[in-house]
DNA sequence: TTGACATATCAGCACTCCGTGTAATAGTCA
DNA sequence: TGACTATTACACGGAGTGCTGATATGTCAA
C-alpha cells in the first residue's frame, strides 16, 4: 500500500478541530489496570466487589472506589443479592457501554 | 431486561484476572485530547504537524511530541513530503490501530 | 551562504491521579 | 440490640504526565 500525500504543497491551516470529548472520558477510564480489569470481568456478568478485588489483587476499598467512578460515568450500576444480601452485585449498563465504545471507535475507525 | 444474579450466595474468591494491558496501554493513549485529535484527523488522510498544532490549537512542539508518543506506539507514521520536503506528514499504522481497537473493544463488548 | 520556516528534542515545573491507611457509615444476620 | 461484614469517605505521599521555553536539526528560497 503506498503512501498518499496530499498532491498540494501548501498545508491547510483552517481545518476544524474535532470533537473527541467523548472519547478521551471513556478512554480515560480504561486507561486504569484496575477499572479496566473490572469492566472486563462484567462482560461475564454481575461480581460483586469481593469477587473483583480477589481476581485483581487490590484492596476492596480500592475496588469500591474505582466502581464508584465507572458508577459515576454511568457505565455500571450496583444491584443487592436477593439471597444473601449483604453482597452488591455490579453490572454494566449496556447503551452507556455501547455509547463508550462508539466513541473510542470513532477515533479509531 | 431483568437482571441476571448469580443463583450461588456465596462470592467467588478464586476468579482469574483479566489480561487489560493492551487496553489501558490504548486508553492511555486515546485519554488525551491532543492525541485523541491527532488520531480522529488521520481517519481522514495524512496531514503535517503545522495542520494539526492549527487545528486543535495547539503549539507546533506540543503537537509533535504527542506525535512521538504516538509513533513510539506504532500508530502514526512520519513521511516527508515529496513536493514540498520542509513539512511531515503523518499516517496512521493502520495494523497498529486495528490492534488498538481490538484491545479496546474487548474490555467494551 | 544566509535567513526564514517546519519540525524535533529536552529539561523543568505544575498538576493530576492512583494506591494506601484510617475512619466512618450502612446493611445484614443471629 | 449487638456483632459482623461490606462499602464509602477523606487526606496524604509518590509517581506519572502535559505544557512550556530553549535549543538543535533539516529544508527551502533569495
Amino acid at each position: 500500500m503506498a503512501t498518499m500525500l496530499p498532491v498540494v504543497g501548501e498545508p491547510r491551516l483552517d481545518l476544524p478541530a474535532p470533537d473527541v470529548a467523548d472519547a478521551t472520558a471513556a478512554a480515560a477510564l480504561l486507561a486504569d489496570r484496575t477499572r479496566a480489569g473490572i469492566l472486563r470481568m462484567l462482560v461475564d456478568g454481575p461480581h460483586c466487589v469481593c469477587e473483583m478485588a480477589a481476581a485483581l489483587g487490590e484492596r476492596d476499598n480500592n475496588v469500591s472506589n474505582h466502581l464508584a467512578r465507572l458508577r459515576d460515568a454511568g457505565l455500571v450500576r450496583a444491584v443487592r443479592h436477593e439471597a444473601n444480601a449483604r453482597f452488591m452485585y455490579y453490572e454494566r449498563d449496556e447503551p452507556a457501554v455501547a455509547a463508550a465504545r462508539a466513541a473510542l471507535v470513532d477515533v479509531l475507525r
